[in-house]
DNA sequence: GTCACAGAAATTTTT
DNA sequence: TTTCTGTGAC
């Protein structure tokens, strides 16, 4: 590397220096954590601290001391964040940290399962199911049982089914207990339910089928099974680094532990008032308890903000300071003055909506780029009317969480074809397959696939068998297609062409089901577009079960946000890691954030306590909290409410914020007399409550 | 058994 | 607005 020639003048020690002083480049706090020699490190790293810069920091650090790079092992939570982190190491030691193994939790799994999972007893061609492929299948098993009984007292449904069974594969929480705690009044069906789960269990193995819970599952069973495979996996790697660790569950705990047996070198950052996945398992019990599994562990706090203006730091520790357990630290900041956080009241929805997009407009007047502005907000839903009013004003905006294309109707019904193709026993795609045909029905769908089973699921099995008369129509025309798509083709782009063939036949039953299927139409276009990217029809299938796309967004030509200027609108959940010049967050209201469904439940609302704090926490100089005095609609019976404030906005709280009410001038589309106080709609409403009839 | 239709229900957060 | 469920015709 030195014979590289020098550009005069000669620049200060330049990346791709091997001496470079990273040390330097941190505080006290961070130095120390990034250049921790070896053995069980824990970073808390509040909000804005530098967490990614330190996590980061400690990869160069361990290159630097000359640890192979293809032996260290970095998990995060997304695969953006791996990839960001992983560029930072690259810029500040060069190419080498490239060989990093670097992912999620799922994505480490998997290349794992494929890699050895054939000498513990899962072939290696499996197939991942997302959560709507497990709870259909697990729908399978509830009707094969029969142990749903129509005339009987409900039985739960297969959300409800898979639930349960991923929190306790997750938590390792029996089920008797999570039943009895979160759905006391199935109690009585412990016995079927977990009959049923046995079936399921049983019917991913026949069908060569793995759910996400298995990728980690079967990641601890090859650690801690056969000790020469188990030796042999944690052997891969001499350190082991995790982000964002107080969002991590049991089951994770219990991978790390099983990695790190032989060398303890196991460095985690995480910040235990940041933990808001409870409900995917997630404990932050695992990082507060982690000294003591981890004995000897070193414990680096970072406390230094580096993101926000003091204010909102304030406000932020008041809120977080209420929380029953944690680790505690406070942050601060070098930066100083800066406004005081905005308590915005608003009438109504329509008032907050107004208020926001004025608001945008204003500091985009300033000079503020969209993009470094942000609406979050408690559930996905909750955005729709701001959505409305943005699209009317033609304010460029991008909405990350909820609904997701992959979970459309008809882009699952092509994947479906793909999957059949890949493993010929995918008896969940299968079915969805045959129930698109016309003539098939349920039962004709179940006896097909019981011919299926009997010819083992052979390739050719689908056309061998004889139909009922009225179903034959539709069977040859399948027999057809899939006859036609077993031509081996591994060119590029084999992938959007085996799409374009499945849709000489899908589109038509797509214009038949649907009213106006052109916008699903667009949608074929865009998959098979996404499709043509892949090296094989095996890789898509895996990558868009394990990394689907955020948002519609990013299925786009892959031109990254940075040239557009667009506002985010983003669940609370989703904002997780971002930050952004101005925030605005929406419905701070109680019953909706908290959501209703966690009052009366302690460890839920502090949850929801954390999720908030988070969401403040995003911001860097500007942040407004709105919510509205009134709503309308049906939600949870209520047909109209006052609205109270939300519980974590005490009084303390609200002392260090900016009380602010806007005044609008009267709307120019509204030429009705002021408000007499009374609302119309609202009272006819009222005249129908519990009606359910969800808004617009 | 399939299918069309109508009416009802349902909306947290994600790998 | 979309998705699910029940009902009855064929």
């Amino acid at each position: 590397m030195s014979d590289v020639p020098r550009i005069y003048p000669s620049r200060p020690v330049e990346s791709t220096e091997p001496a470079r002083d990273l040390r330097a480049e941190l505080n006290a706090e961070q130095a120390a954590a990034a250049t921790f020699p070896s053995g069980p490190l824990l970073i808390i790293a509040g909000a804005g601290t530098g967490k990614t810069r330190t996590l980061t920091y400690r990869v160069a650090d361990l290159l630097q001391r000359g640890i192979p790079a293809e032996r260290i092992l970095l998990l995060t939570f997304t695969r953006r964040a791996s990839q960001e982190m992983l560029s930072r190491v690259e810029r500040l030691v060069g190419s080498a940290s490239r060989q990093v193994h670097g992912g999620t939790f799922h994505s480490t799994g998997h290349r794992l399962l494929r890699r050895f999972g054939a000498s513990a007893g899962v072939p290696s061609d499996f197939t991942i199911m997302d959560q709507g492929d497990a709870e259909d299948l697990m729908q399978l098993s509830r009707a094969s049982l029969g142990v749903a009984d129509a005339k009987k007292k409900r039985f739960p449904k297969k959300e409800t089914l898979h639930y349960i069974y991923s929190r306790h594969i997750n938590t390792e929480i029996p089920i008797e207990e999570i039943i009895g705690a979160e759905y006391p009044p199935f109690l009585e069906y412990v016995e079927a339910i977990t009959r049923i789960y046995a079936d399921y269990t049983e019917r991913k193995a026949t069908r060569n089928l793995v759910d996400y819970d298995d990728l980690l599952l079967f990641w601890l069973a090859m650690l801690e099974g056969s000790d020469s495979l188990g030796s042999r996996i944690a052997g891969l790697y001499d350190h082991v680094l995790v982000d964002e660790y107080q969002d991590t569950n049991t089951l994770q705990a219990r991978i790390l532990s099983a990695m790190c047996r032989g060398h303890g070198n196991l460095s985690v950052v995480g910040d235990d008032a940041q933990s808001i996945y409870a409900f995917r398992g997630a404990s932050f019990r695992n990082i507060l308890d982690f000294p003591r599994s981890f004995p000897d562990t070193t414990i680096v706090t970072l406390e230094e903000n580096y993101r926000s203006v003091q204010p909102i730091l304030d406000v932020s520790n008041t809120l977080i300071s209420r929380a029953a357990e944690r680790y505690t630290k406070n942050l601060w900041t070098k930066r100083e003055g800066g406004e005081k956080p905005w308590l915005v009241s608003v009438q109504d929805e329509p008032q907050q909506t107004r208020f926001v997009v004025e608001r945008i407009l204003e500091l985009h007047e300033q000079g503020m780029p969209l993009r470094e502005m942000s609406v979050l907000f408690r559930a996905g839903y909750m955005s729709a009317d701001l959505e409305i009013e943005l699209t009317n004003r033609k304010i460029p905006f991008d909405k990350w969480g909820g609904l997701k294309f992959l979970e459309a109707a008809h882009v699952k019904d092509i994947l479906a074809f793909l999957r059949v193709l890949e493993n010929p026993r995918d008896e969940v795609s299968w079915y969805r397959i045959l129930m698109l045909l016309p003539g098939i029905g349920d039962s004709t769908a179940r006896g097909l696939m019981e011919g299926l089973q009997e010819q083992a699921w052979h390739p050719d099995a689908f056309q061998r068998i004889v139909p009922p008369a009225r179903a034959r129509e539709a069977h040859t025309a399948l027999g057809t297609l899939l006859h036609r798509l077993r031509t081996t083709d591994d060119t590029p782009g084999a992938v959007a062409r085996e799409i374009s063939r499945i849709r000489t036949l899908y589109d038509d039953i797509l214009k038949e089901k649907y009213d106006h299927p052109d916008s699903r139409l667009s949608d074929l276009e865009q998959l098979q577009g996404i499709a043509g990217g892949y090296p094989s029809r095996g890789a898509f299938l895996s990558a868009i079960a394990l990394e689907p796309p955020q948002s519609t967004q990013d299925l786009g030509s892959g031109a990254e946000d940075d040239e557009t200027d667009t506002l985010v609108l983003s669940t609370v959940h989703s904002a997780k890691g971002k930050e952004w010049d101005a925030v605005f967050l929406i419905w701070a209201v109680d019953g909706y954030f908290p959501m209703s469904r966690s009052i009366g439940n302690e460890e839920e609302l502090e949850e929801e306590r954390r999720l908030m704090y988070v969401a403040m926490t995003r911001a860097r100089n500007h942040l407004a909290v709105t919510y509205p005095l009134h709503s309308y609609g049906s939600r949870r019976g209520a047909d109209y409410s006052i609205d109270q404030l939300s519980r974590f906005l005490d009084r303390e709280v609200r002392g260090q914020m900016e009380r602010v009410v806007p005044q609008f001038d009267a709307l120019p589309d509204t030429p009705a007399e002021p408000s007499a106080g009374v609302d119309l709609r609202a009272v006819m409403r009222g005249r129908f409550r519990g009606g359910g009839t969800g808004g617009r």
